[in-house]
RNA sequence: CGGGGUGUGGCGCAGCCAGGUAGCGCACCUGCUUUGGGAGCAGGGGGUCGCCGGUUCGAAUCCGGCCACCCCGACCA
């Protein structure tokens, strides 16, 4: 083939313009496509299959960790956002607004949920009025709209899919351990689901959620060094109760607020994923979230082909029997074009089966990523017919674990511990710098505008330690350094 | 809202400077040949040239205005 032909197929180079090459792998490993409307975007049946996976399994989780599902309303009167002075002040400025509806004009508008504290608040006061009625642990999986001025798909659209967890205790412990439970819950779901290693921590003040007393905060290294915002786990304390009486009986019979929680995930994370995982020949799926774990591919003309892929329709009903998502790619086009077209959707395996294999008992199998040789391409390797099904679940969990090791160490590189500003500012143009702070909400704002990185966390994990801070030389806060990286 | 860029078949582009009614690659359809890294040949379908107005015998092309989208900032899961 032609090299020009090669270039106009191949998506954007990474190294080139990240931008761009997000695009080129979101649009053409069809994950999804931009809607008509600014800031919109219609996820496409292979990006779906992915958010079905991340949400059975987060799903699956909430569940274990005692929770129910249930759906609230898209609308939510106005009045009730304005109710939680630091929630409005936080969410006017991307709220969505219908002001007529049925031909004439409401009477009160209604907003279109930003997030649904209020509205869950307004709901539990209702339900709740002893101790007997707590805990209430109810989950929302939704979308929700925020008018954004810079979208792009998945990690910043005007409405976008996602989960709310609403949660209303007795008491300041047990609201403290919910809201640290979920927390858990969201990185070793990142961990172990979208083997992205995340850097826990608790938002700054300035970071904080609107209402929220304390908001703690998964961050993701994306491949540009860049950090994104991945799942966020907030307590609330009697903010949201004090706004909405939502009070109880306790045994003494005195009126107490509730505590209350709130935490969400989005499909951001698929966001997360692509710019964690991907490379330049396309997306890189972590296995639990790849719609197919394993593509097979028959190869061969007339009688051959129909041999192969009668044998091929045979490895993937042992796979199947294994639970090992697999598809038999049966269209009408070369090899070579289904190579390339589910290596740019970033399908973990591949096997090849084609007469030559068939006659010695084996199938090629190469893998996306971990295993190149010196150009760069996935090496292939024969195996034994009789034993792949049985190997696949194997090779898959070490997949997984590959990549996050790969993600971790990429993480460690782009890392660094940096006490004077010269050195923060070089830092974070290609990862997250760890730096002593004072805390000061004005100073972040200065850092912000000299250096366009904001702190993303001060992490859960960290030696106590303190000093001067790396941009005002003031007494540090927080008692550990903090971690500041350029955002998504 | 500031700075940069782009609007021409589904996608990527040329044509515009020197106006004459639209072309290339990919994709698509049909047929034959092909199938171990993006197949070949032949035939074919598809476009109000972002929108509105102006100049002109005639506008994708020149002039004026508007709009949309993308990228970089300010806001954000």
């Amino acid at each position: 083939m032609s090299s020009q032909k090669r270039s106009e197929r191949a998506v954007t180079p990474m190294s080139e313009d990240v931008s761009g090459w997000y695009n080129d792998v979101v649009t053409r490993a069809e994950l999804a496509d931009r809607g008509p409307a600014k800031g919109t975007m219609v996820i496409r049946p292979y990006g779906y299959a992915i958010w079905e996976l991340l949400q059975r399994q987060l799903d699956d989780r909430f569940k274990a960790t005692g929770h129910v599902n249930a759906y609230f309303p898209l609308f939510i009167p106005e009045s009730y956002l304005r109710r939680e002075a630091e929630h409005v002040e936080g969410f006017a400025p991307e709220l969505a607004v219908v002001t007529h509806a049925g031909g004439e004009e409401l009477a009160e508008p209604l907003v279109v949920r930003p997030t649904s504290e209020t509205i869950v608040g307004e709901m539990y006061a209702k339900w709740i009025s002893s101790y007997r009625d707590l805990p209430i642990l109810i989950n929302l999986w939704n979308s929700v709209v925020r008018w954004e001025l810079r979208p792009r798909m998945f990690l910043r659209t005007t409405e976008f899919l996602w989960q709310e967890g609403h949660t209303a205790h007795a008491d300041e412990a047990d609201a403290m351990a919910e809201t640290l439970r979920m927390f858990d819950v969201y990185d070793e779901f990142a961990r172990n689901v979208a083997a992205i290693p995340m850097v826990r921590g608790e938002k700054t003040p300035g970071e904080r959620f609107a209402g929220a007393v304390r908001t703690f905060t998964i961050e993701g290294m994306m491949r540009d060094g860049k950090a994104l915002q991945s799942g966020t786990s907030h307590y609330l304390g009697t903010n949201f109760a004090r706004a909405f009486d939502i009070t109880y009986q306790d045994r003494e019979n005195e009126l107490q607020h509730c505590h209350t929680t709130s935490w969400g995930l989005s499909a951001r994370m698929i966001g997360a994923t692509i710019l964690a995982h991907g490379d330049d020949r396309g997306l890189v799926l972590p296995p639990r979230l790849a719609p197919h774990q394993v593509v097979v591919v028959p190869i061969g003309r007339g009688d051959q082909l129909d041999a192969t892929t009668a044998e091929a329709q045979r490895l993937a009903a042992a796979l199947r029997e294994r639970d090992v998502r697999v598809l038999v790619d049966t269209r009408d086009q070369s090899p070579g074009f289904k190579f390339n077209d589910w290596e740019l959707k970033g399908v973990p395996f591949r096997v090849e089966l084609g007469p030559r294999d068939l006659e010695a008992g084996v199938a090629v199998l190469a893998q996306r990523v971990g295993d190149e040789d010196e150009d760069g391409r996935a090496r292939k390797h024969p195996v034994p017919l009789a034993e792949l099904a049985a190997g696949m679940p194997a090779r898959l969990d070490a997949y997984h674990d590959a990549l996050v090791a790969r993600a971790q160490a990429f993480r460690d590189a782009h890392t660094a511990v940096v006490d004077d500003l010269d050195a923060f500012t070089a830092q974070v143009a290609h990862g997250f710098a760890v730096a002593l702070h004072c805390g000061d909400p004005a100073c972040e704002a200065r850092i912000q505008e000299t250096t366009r990185a904001t702190p993303r966390c001060i992490p859960s994990e960290g030696d106590e330690e303190s000093g001067p801070c790396v941009s005002c030389g003031g007494a540090s806060a927080y008692g550990r350094r903090v971690v500041f990286a350029r955002a998504y």
